[in-house]
DNA sequence: CCAGATAAATTGACGGATCAACCAATGCAA
DNA sequence: TTGCATTGGTTGATCCGTCAATTTATCTGG
């Protein structure tokens, strides 16, 4: 926990003189992943570790930022698109270079096997827990 | 980061049907550690990871459900002295057995050898992250 | 076709984290 | 001893996370 705490301060740190936060960023960079073609609103929350019903508001807080366009869809009137704003995009450019960055000066203290090694335990640590929480 | 929340939620399955949230419950367990002597608002946060002003309000909460007593210091008039009552100690009774056996179910995936590295591994990160961060 | 089940998304309510600003008490130095 | 910095704690504002309940839309079995 201590150590999840202290990543998520790095991140913060970089991210927020932007005017962001790390969820904010992260569903960016999601929509940017899905390109022309959008994305729903609950499957921006499946690629992120939070639940449901958070992701409605911080969709909102982007889209009054205009860095997200939302829209529901004709096919499936239940679903709504979301899509990164070309205002969203410039602004993850800007990003981009400094998160990648701490994110290899994080590690900088392991070496690749003991990276892997780390992985591989708290997976296995993830599977356990899946089970004790009825997947 | 997906670990540390799947190991939030699986105490918080416990915890919760108390009336209790894990910080709540971490407090409780720190001012059972503090005994008769109590302990200031401040120290109580610096045992945790979360920063200082939440756990006014934190206190707050527990005050109302009679678990805390709060009294000014006379000693040092700045200070307020924090303890758990008879009703916390009570709660803790019946949560401490479950949340000792879900620590130890969490981790029946790995054995001895396999936590210690884990825990070495995490130790070095939170120095590397500690440095970048500013200590 | 339609009643009920299910799915997508939203809202309200509440606890928690963090930042900035603030107040009161204490310590300290000239 | 008076002025100023520091310390302990609180408050306000904003965002995030979660639960329960609700709305609207789609699906499905009879």
């Amino acid at each position: 926990m201590r150590t999840a705490d202290l990543i998520q301060r790095n991140y913060h740190r970089i991210v927020e003189p932007h005017g962001l936060t790390i969820q904010q960023y992260n569903v960016l960079r999601i929509l940017r992943g899905a390109g022309e073609a959008g994305l729903p609103t609950l499957d921006i929350g499946e690629r992120m570790i939070e639940q449901t019903p958070g992701i409605t508001r911080l969709l909102d807080r982007l889209e009054v930022k205009k860095m997200v366009r939302r829209q529901r869809s004709e096919r499936d009137r239940r679903q709504v698109f979301c899509w990164i704003t070309p205002v969203g995009l410039r602004l993850l450019e800007d990003i981009d270079t400094p998160i990648d960055q701490a994110g290899i000066d994080a590690f900088s203290g392991l070496d690749e096997s003991e990276v892997r090694s780390l992985i591989l335990k708290l997976e296995r640590l993830r599977q356990t827990l899946g089970t004790l929480l009825g997947e």
